[in-house]
Parts: C-alpha cells; structure tokens; sequence
RNA sequence: GGGCCUAUAGCUCAGUUGGUUAGAGCGUCGCGUUUACACCGCGGAUGUCGGGGGUUCGAGUCCCUCUGGGCCCA
C-alpha cells in the first residue's frame, strides 16, 4: 500500500484574524444557509483555480461528468461528497485545487432524450430547416409519433436541452456546496471537446493505434449501431433446445439449437475433437434440413461435448463463438439476419435447391422472433425436427441500453488498440494498474480481471446521429465506390471537423459523393472515446501546455466501481498511450447506493426522491454527512435515519459554537494556549490533539469516513461531558478563580478553533456560518488545523481525565434518573466509588464535578470498582418553574 | 466456471499491527421543560461477533472449510 502523505504545502499555525466581537445570532438556524453561502462562495470565487501555482501545491482532480441529459440521482450526491470532502481537505491543506466540473452531454443518452422530450427522430434525407420548432418540449403525448427532422436541426435540439439540464445540475451541485471552480467547466459535445476528441483520434491513427477492418460486429437493431465490449451486459432469457436433424451419409446428426431460425445462415457443424461419439463424423459433411445446404463436420475444442447434444451448428453469426469457430476454422459468411433485426431478402449463395429458396422466402423481412417459428414450421413440415423444444434459461448478450438481444452483423468498423489483441499492451496496462493507488485495495483486481478478459479491440465507431465524427473523408473511385485503404485526415489545425460538412483539402463541395471524388465518413465516435479524455479536456491538452503541465497528470480520478471497465480503462489506455503516463496517481472508488431492500437503486423503481428536494428536506450538509459516512469502495443503503443524524451534528456544532463564543461578551475571542492552566481542559485539548493527527491520517489515506467518525465521536463527549462539566466555571460562578475561569473559555475557544476546521470538509455551510460570527475570511481557505498548538496548551495534560470524569459525571446522573428527580437536584453529599488508582485523576476535577453533578456539600471518594457508582443523599428536588 | 467484497445489538455501521468484561448512533423503554441546544438533555436494556474446524498463552481480528448476501468477469 502507498501510504506516503503528500507533504503539506503550508504547515502554519492558524492566523485567521478574529474579529473585535463575535456576533451569535439569538437563535442559531441551519435553514437558509445553503442559498446564502453558496451564494456568497461564487461571489468571492472562493474555489477559483490559480493557475500560476507551482505543480507540486497543485491538487487536481478529474471529476466525472456527469451525463446532463439524465436527471441527477441520489449516487451522484453521494460520490461527489466524497469527492468534495477530499478537494476541501485538500484546500485547507495548502493545495491550489484543481477542480473542475465536466458535462457529459455527447452520446446516446442525449439522443434519447432529445427523442423523448421534443417528440422528433432523426431522418437523415431531410434538409436543415433554419427556424425549425419542435412539436413539443416535455409533453409529448403517448400516442405522438415522432416527427422526423433533419440531422442537423436534431444536432441543434440535443445542444439547446444539453445547455438547460446543464444548468439544473449546476444548480444542484451548487446547494450541495461542491466547492467546485465553476469556471473550469467542460461539455464532452463542445467544438473545443470536438477538437481534443478528433486530434487524439489522429494521433491514434498516425501511431497505428486506430484501423478499420471488415468484421464480425455486435449489434443493437433497435439502435441500428455497433456495439463495444465494454457496453455489453448478460441477461438471463427463456430459451429453448430445439433437436434437429441434419442429414449424414450414416443417417441422421442430431444437433440442439437454441436459434433455429438461423439455420439458413449454417456454415458447418461442430464437436469437440475428444468427443467419442462424433470421431467418425468429423471430416465428412452433412446436408442441412429444409434448406439443404451441404455443411462439414468439423472439430474444435470450444464446443462443449455437455452442452446440448454436444455437437453445435456454426452461423453466421449466432453468437460469439460463432464468430471464433469462423475466423479459427476459415469458414465462409452466410449472412441472413439485416442491420434491422430482420432476414435478408437475398439468401445465402449457398442454398441452391428450389425447396430451400421457397424455404427462405417464407422467413425473408420477418424479425429473428416470427422467423424461428416459421422455421420451427418449416422442421416440422419436414420432420426434422423432434421432440417439444426443451426449455432452459441462459446468459443472452445485450447493449446495456438495449432491449432486444445483440445480433452479430458483418460491418467495417474502427478500432483501437486496447490490449484485447496484444499481450505485449495488455501487460502494460496491468502494469499500469499496479502503479496506480486504488482506494479501496481491492477494486485493482476489478480492473485487472477486465484487463485479462478483453476479447478484441476497442470497437469506435458508432452509427449514430450525436456525437464528436470521424474526422476522416474517403476517396470514391470512378465507380463511385468509397476506398476506405487510405482516409483523407485534415491536418490538426484544421479541427474540429464535420465531414459531412466540411471539405477535405485539394477537394471541392461539389465533388461530395460524385465518382472520384469523397465522402465523408459518415460515423461518430464511441462516446467513450471522448470521456476517456477528460483529463486532457479539463485539462486544456495540447491548447495551453503550461495549464496542462500543472495539472496533469492528475492527483485523483474519483468514480464509482461500475464504469472501472470503461471510463477508468479507457482513460488509462488513452493516457499510456498518449502521454506514456497514468492519468492520475490515486483511484478513489465510492460504492453504490442501495434500497432498503440491499438492491441497487434505480430509476426503474419508481424511486421520486430528487437529490434537490432531499437537500432541502433534510439540509446539504446533513445529506453530506450521510454520505461521507460511508468510506469508499463500500455500497450504502439509502438511509434518511442517518441524514437527520447529520442535521442534529450540525444543529448541534451552532448551539455550542453560540455557547462557547457567548463567553466572550465583548472582549475579542483570544486563542491562547498559555491560558489553559485547569486539568480538565488540559486533558480535553490533549485529547483533541489527538482526534487531529487522527483525521489527518484519515484524510491522507483518502478515508474521509473515519475522520468524520473519530471528529464526530470527540465532539459528541465534548459536548455531553465537557461542556457539563466546565459550565459553571466558564460561566464565571464564585467557586472558582478568575483563572479558573479563563483557562475553560480559552479551552472552549481553542476547541472550536479546531473542531470547525476538522468538521469543515464535511459540513461545510454550518462551520461557515459560526466561523463568520466570529472569523474573518471562510473557513474553507482557512489552514487545516494542527496538533501542535492543541499540544502546547495541553502541555502534559492527561487525556484519560476526560473520560474518568465522564463517568464519574454519569454515575451522579444516574442516581437523580433513577430516582426519577430532574438533573437540577442536589445532593446534599455524594461519595464516588472507583478504583483507587482513578481517584488522583478525579481529585484534579472534583470541583467541576460537584458544580456538574450539583452536590451542594462535601464530594469526597471511595473504593469501587471500574463501573463508577455513587453513595449520596439526595436533596428535596427543586420546584418546578411555571 | 474464474475472481472480488461481505456477514458484529431490532436497524445502519465502527472495531488499527491478534491482547482483559465487544463499541457507537438510530430505534426501543424510563426519566427530565437545567439560561448552548425540544430539530433537546439524562439514564436503562439489548450480542453464541453466520456455522464448523485449525494456529496461538490468547481470535470478532490470522488460516481452512461450509452457508447466506452482493458484485465483476466468462
């Protein structure tokens, strides 16, 4: 583990001037606060980025952007907490925090959305219209169709919504008190996002990172675009062993299938070479039922001798064995299955016979679900097939935005080089990986175990309307047939481009699509491709080197563990490949959160908890609380219990920050270690220094949490112990000195010093508020406290003191509660009983202790044991007021 | 099938490199309107640390195994 604490840039006592007179309101309140500083934040751009600091004080992080056209959900609040909570550490730290808010508006999601909203869909024959007006916006009716639109006009829609929900999240992330630098803010869609995406695009291809190729492709038929590896998901479907024959010199091969339908696409059948009961076979070949196509036998140790009948049908393609046994048995393609899901109207070259081609007219135009069981129909019709279909569930691919299984097409595609073909780069970056610190330990083997598991290259090009393009046209040769050996590139300064637009150098408008001239590429690029550069994008890559040399590469990649395999991969593949670095020395990796019922939270549950409303129910920083409860890497149920915990925190730090500021009456608050002279407050404030080397190994180690739980837990005893115990002397009663009475407010002061700064992170609108009763400047740019003066004034004060008084105070409660009497009861005498070797630390407190516990004569001690008890006589309870 | 995480009070979770009698908050029950705080305070009760085995003077903690939950990959 990497554990080496960045040295702090300024390590200087707090100095923050004080005030002439705190001003406590009457009545502390936490409503409200949000509005007024985040407010009063922008005004004074209190997270502004100075560029001109030196990279060694520079803290960048490298934000995720979240999708705009989506809506925010209670995740988001919860990451990014965890996000902020480590750049205002950071911040008070000494650092120049580099924290910038990204929109990732480019993609599919968008188009979805823009879909869904406006009531339009893309058709592109249509020519732009200028003053174009969407049917609706927001409330399309069920029974609308879309209207088609222009390419263009639907680029311009996607634009204008991107633009509104962009600034709806900004307004949320601004009530969460994200301490974000709101001028660094980058849209993944914009002509300067366009530009990186492109140029780094360019750079692929010039080091032969990037090539086409003619391929097998996974495909969404709804989406009409190629899919990547990294956005498949399995999916548990019905489906069904359908027992068919094929006809063999021998007699009949019985295969099991669960896609009949693609029986016309059959190349070969296969069984795994030890497979005894088909040794004679393999070698021969077999005529296809009802299309009677003549297929080999063939052998290759993939197929599964227990699945099914152990000997498969190849097609093409099927699935993604299919696709292996094709290209490792050199088998020939017979395509059935169409970019819309539907068969072809042309059949296979290889189906001959008149019964086989009537067979297929029967299935042409159908989709895969009607065409299985016309197939089915037509085995049966032949009595090939037998037996009922046997029913089973199995893993079907899909496009995780999908909703219709992938089908496998034969398209020309780019890609680029991602280890999945090259164990050379594969190596790589796992080596990569293992310089990278994760946090949590354990997410490295998530990214470790995709590494290993990539089977092909990063598929690029999408077909899709939205997007950053190709930068690329081709030539058309006089048949007007595109060549695709030899793109046309713009040259860099060019960017960014639209070919459908734009005109490749030495060419004409008018030679668009015309025999030798070009043709622009007509795809967009992974969106991926793009989000993989956020680092460079933020960043400012290759358009203001010196920016980029101070931030990059970045201090931190916050994310959550279920984009490790895309948005934190392919960042690492575009950064090892571009700048031969990491992207970033630490992966902080927040979990999910979960429902009640320990299931991931999603929108589909109907769930109308919006992140604002919560916020404003509960207040931010108690949404805050909740979420930096929770250390990373570890799922959180959503819990409501644990937000209004948080409020009480906060309520709590403005009622004893009014209590100990209160003392100061007029007199300027002094922060004076030298005053500190009682044992009491001695201990308090060694204990505290504790709870800050605590906190700030926490924060080091990226674990917010449990410097939020050792704060928390001191501040609690510090107000239910404490605070009891020194009222009456910071009060100034006649029982104690002057002295006596300085040394607990100076405490008390020295204690809020600190205790708002370690609280400040996490709560960032109530520390600010009770430090300007009192601070001059904000917290937030205030020093990140240390030990140091906490030691001085605590000099060899015994911290155990608190804890022996504390339960020397508990045990005098505990007689009045049990005599059911009210706390303000006297005793006329008490004695504690507790062991003899506690009895010289409570002698040094016994004075508070009889003002706390209200023993009116003498409090003296005796011998008990650890679970403190009290022998004393209760006085008449005081009379009730009103 | 391979891998990762997780199992501690009714609930949500802490428990450092093994070290007496296992903690916190919530909830619950009882009491109390005390001039920081009723968005409050005080006090009480609550556990075979998932099961089994092992290492050790000593295991919630380390090892093995079984079981449940969650996730990633195939």
């Amino acid at each position: 583990m990497n554990h080496a604490a960045t040295t702090p840039p300024s390590q200087n006592p707090p100095t923050e001037p004080i005030r002439p007179v705190a001003q406590v309101p009457d009545r502390p309140s936490l409503d409200g606060l949000e509005d007024r500083w985040s407010a009063s934040w922008g005004e004074q751009d209190l997270y502004a980025f100075d560029a001109t600091a030196p990279r060694e004080r520079v803290f960048s992080i490298d934000t995720p952007p979240p999708t705009a056209s989506g809506s925010l959900h209670i995740g988001h609040v919860f990451s990014y907490t965890h996000t902020d909570c480590m750049a205002r550490y950071r911040r008070m730290r000494g650092h120049e925090v580099f924290y910038p808010m990204g929109w990732d508006d480019n993609g599919l999601p968008t188009e979805r959305r823009v879909q869904n909203y406006y009531g339009v869909q893309v058709d592109t024959s249509l020519p732009f219209e200028a003053d174009f007006t969407p049917p609706y916006a927001g409330d399309v009716p069920k029974k609308h169709r879309p209207t088609p639109v222009s390419r263009q006009n639907f680029v311009q829609l996607c634009l204008t919504l991107a633009a509104e929900d962009e600034k709806s999240f900004e307004q949320v992330f601004r009530y969460l008190g994200l301490s974000v630098d709101w001028a660094q803010t980058y849209q993944t869609i914009s002509p300067t996002s366009q530009q990186t995406s492109q140029r780094a695009f360019l750079r692929q291809l010039a080091r032969g990172e990037a090539y086409q190729i003619e391929a097998p492709t996974l495909w969404d038929v709804t989406f009409q675009t190629a899919v990547a590896q990294a956005e498949l998901e399995d999916r548990e479907r019905d489906g069904a062993y359908h027992r068919i024959s094929f006809h063999g010199a021998e007699g009949p091969v019985f295969i099991e299938t669960t896609r009949p339908e693609l029986l016309a696409a059959c190349v070969a059948l296969v069984a795994h070479p030890d497979d005894e009961r088909y040794q004679g076979l393999f070698g021969s070949t077999v005529t296809s039922p009802v299309f009677g196509v003549e297929v080999p036998v063939l052998a290759h140790p993939l197929a599964d001798p227990e699945k099914g009948a152990g000997i498969a049908m190849i097609c093409t393609f099927g699935d993604t064995t299919d696709v292996t046994w094709w290209r490792e048995l050199n088998l020939p393609t017979r395509t059935i299955i169409g970019r819309d899901g539907r068969i072809l109207p042309e059949a296979p070259a290889a189906i001959t016979s008149a019964e086989g081609l009537a067979a297929y007219q029967q299935l042409v135009g159908l989709t895969v679900f009607s065409a299985q069981k016309q197939t089915v129909e037509l085995l049966q019709a032949s009595g090939d097939l037998h037996g009922e279909p046997r029913k089973i569930t199995h893993p079907v691919k899909f496009y995780e935005k999908g909703d219709k299984p992938l089908e496998i097409v034969s398209s020309r595609q780019w890609y680029a080089r991602n280890g999945g073909r090259d164990a050379d780069l594969r190596e790589q970056l796992i080596q990569r990986g293992r310089e990278l610190t994760w946090h949590p330990e354990f997410m490295r083997s998530r990214y470790e175990n995709w590494v290993d598991g990539l089977a092909g290259d990063w598929l690029l090009s999408r077909q899709r309307f939205f997007g950053v393009p190709f930068p690329l046209w081709y030539r058309l040769d006089e048949a007007g047939e595109v060549v695709y050996d030899d793109p046309l590139v713009p040259s860099e300064d060019r960017l960014p481009i639209d070919p459908s637009t734009d005109v490749p150098d030495g060419y004409t408008e008018d030679q668009r699509g015309k025999p030798g001239g070009f043709a622009g590429d007509p795809d967009v690029l992974d969106t991926w491709a793009t989000s993989s550069l956020t680092p460079q994008l933020a960043g400012r890559w290759e358009r203001d080197p010196d920016f980029f040399s101070r931030v990059f590469p970045y201090d931190v990649r916050p994310q959550a563990h279920d984009i490790i395999r895309t948005w934190l991969f392919s960042t690492m593949v575009r950064a090892n490949a571009e700048h031969d670095s990491l992207p970033w020395r630490h992966a902080a990796i927040s979990g999910w959160i979960l429902d009640p019922d320990r299931k991931k939270m999603s929108k589909s549950k109907g769930n109308v908890v919006t992140p604002l409303g919560l916020l404003q129910q509960h207040g931010s920083d108690a949404v805050r609380y909740w979420a930096a409860s929770a250390r990373l890497g570890g799922d959180t149920a959503f819990d409501e219990g644990q937000m209004k915990i948080g409020r009480r925190l906060a309520i709590k730090l403005l009622n004893a920050s009014k209590f100990a500021l209160s003392f100061a009456g007029d007199e300027q608050v002094t922060l004076d270690p030298a005053a500190v002279t009682e044992p009491l407050d001695r201990a308090i404030l060694a204990q505290l220094a504790t709870v800050v080397d605590t906190a700030t190994r926490a924060y080091e180690n990226y674990d917010h949490a449990r410097a939020l739980e050792v704060t928390e837990s001191f501040f609690w005893t510090f107000c239910d112990d404490y605070l009891e115990l020194v009222k009456d002397r910071a009060y100034g009663s006649e029982k104690f000195t002057a002295e006596a009475t300085d040394s607990a407010r100076a405490a008390l002061w020295l204690a809020l010093d600190v205790l708002l700064r370690l609280l400040a992170p996490v709560l960032p609108f109530a520390t600010e508020e009770v430090w300007s009763w009192w601070r001059e400047g904000s917290v937030h740019r205030a020093a990140w406290p240390t030990s140091q003066v906490l030691h001085t004034a605590a000099g060899d004060g015994d911290p155990s003191l608190v804890s022996v008084a504390g339960s020397a105070l508990a045990a005098l409660r505990k007689v009045k509660s049990e005599a059911k009497v009210s706390q303000r009861t006297e005793f006329a005498s008490a004695t504690l009983l507790l062991p003899e070797a506690d009895h010289e630390a409570v002698r040094a407190v016994l004075a508070d202790l009889r003002a706390a516990g209200r023993v009116a004569g003498d409090l003296t001690l005796g011998n008990g044991t650890d679970d403190v008890t009290v022998d004393g006589e209760l006085l008449p309870p005081p009379p009730k007021n009103r």
